[in-house]
DNA sequence: GAGTCTGTCGTACGCTGTGCGAGTGACATC
DNA sequence: GATGTCACTCGCACAGCGTACGACAGACTC
């Protein structure tokens, strides 16, 4: 048995008429649980008990849990802010998208887990990479290569920001300066570094650094890099 | 309450006695069921029936199922060949890492879902981030350089992949042949279209395309663009 | 007053991860 | 041979999950 492609994007949403409950009450009360909680934590159930409604009453607004997610997952692409290229030049302009971009995925953690699930195909993601694309556009790129360079500066920031996002919620509440709860982590870096030796010199480099820092100097050198890469491209 | 840190690494592996049942087979069995079914169909029980054995009998060799998926997850690590790079030269070098990587992943879709969950730290991974390092290391970055420079590639690798296996997964069934099946992708992809000229623009560039080969050629693109900003930063 | 439509919700089903404690068989010690 | 100890398996049970279904209430139309 074959599946059609179907998402909520292809429905209508419900007329708004009802007075209890909407879909945008669910989608911002679902944020606020997530953000809140995590993943984890978000259960119709709960849900339905954070609005003071019946869980199942949700269903007649959003047709499952899944689409709901994904409707959540597309307002986080509404937080990022990119400014018009003409005032500010293009690589500044997606220097900031990249920062901007970052930084909305780290104010909703959940959202690393949801990327690799699910197309971004929402509103908000389809307007986010609309002006990214402008942005190049602008900048000089014409026909694919348009296409590609700004699904490459994206796909640059969140395959590093993913990662960096897993790190955190896995250390959740481990703090650097109790060593007795940081003794996990030591023992695995160290049963790494013991086997390579290469590892082992890069880990001693990042000795008594902030994390947050060294990440950023990590996440700027990647992202100039990308922008060196594509602005070669520029010159034909 | 804090909670320590904790991981599958952390905790030496259960002396394999056992005659009915391993980790080894555990992990065999479920890298089987994730990729025949999906993530989705992963359950301890249907895990259980497949060893033969009953449902709890696998929580004495794993702590529990994250730990399981930790164990599964590195095992994709372990798929992707990398050459040494004296052989080759780095971006030779690299390129094949990139590749491999990539098509480890689309091997095992369920890993994309994965990826932003838990920091890849088993040691399949840090092998292959110590042979990453070693090619860039004889390329000629140092210090941390030479750390952002390897970790710009992965993430570049890893932000391409998920994104490109998400609307695989979507299009599950789909069939391009098939007109009525793909009418929900076309529809989401009109209304973008209509709110956004850029896009449509973008999208006319594709028509008739083969999507897998678009994709491979905007994995491309962006490859080569950041193995151009890295070399760049070669020369100080 | 009857009928329809919109929206809410209680109940129930089949599923999940996993804690617990009972059970089994192999082996060591007396 | 008896007893004890360990490594391992597993049935049961619990609390929770997503959601199908049908009953129900109120508003609006004829």
């Amino acid at each position: 048995m074959k599946q059609h492609f179907s998402s909520v994007w292809t429905r209508e949403s419900r007329p708004a008429k009802s007075t209890t409950l909407s879909r945008d009450q669910i989608v911002r009360a679902a944020m606020e649980l997530l953000d809140a909680e995590g993943l984890d934590a978000l259960s119709m159930r709960r849900l339905g008990a954070r609005l003071g409604s019946g869980a199942t009453s949700i269903y007649w607004h959003v047709a499952n849990k899944d689409e709901l997610l994904e409707l959540v997952m597309d307002e986080v692409f509404s937080k990022v802010a990119l400014p018009a290229p003409d005032v500010t030049g293009w690589r500044d302009a997606a220097s900031v998208f990249a920062y901007g971009l970052r930084a909305a995925l780290f104010d909703h953690p959940w959202s690393a887990a949801l990327i690799g699930t699910r197309p971004s195909i929402g509103p908000n993601a389809m307007e986010l990479s609309a002006r990214l694309l402008r942005t190049f556009s602008l900048a000089g790129f014409e026909g694919m290569a348009l296409d590609y360079a700004s699904s490459t500066l994206m796909a640059y920031v969140l395959g590093a920001t993913t990662p960096e996002i897993a790190w955190r919620a896995a250390m959740a509440g481990a703090e650097l300066n109790d060593e007795g709860l940081m003794a996990g982590v030591k023992s695995v870096v160290d049963r790494a570094a013991a086997d390579h030796p290469e590892l082992a010199e890069r880990y001693a480099e990042y000795d008594g650094m902030d994390p947050d820092i060294a990440r950023k100097l990590n996440f700027d050198f990647g992202l100039t890099c990308i922008l060196d890469g594509l602005q070669a491209r520029l010159g034909r």
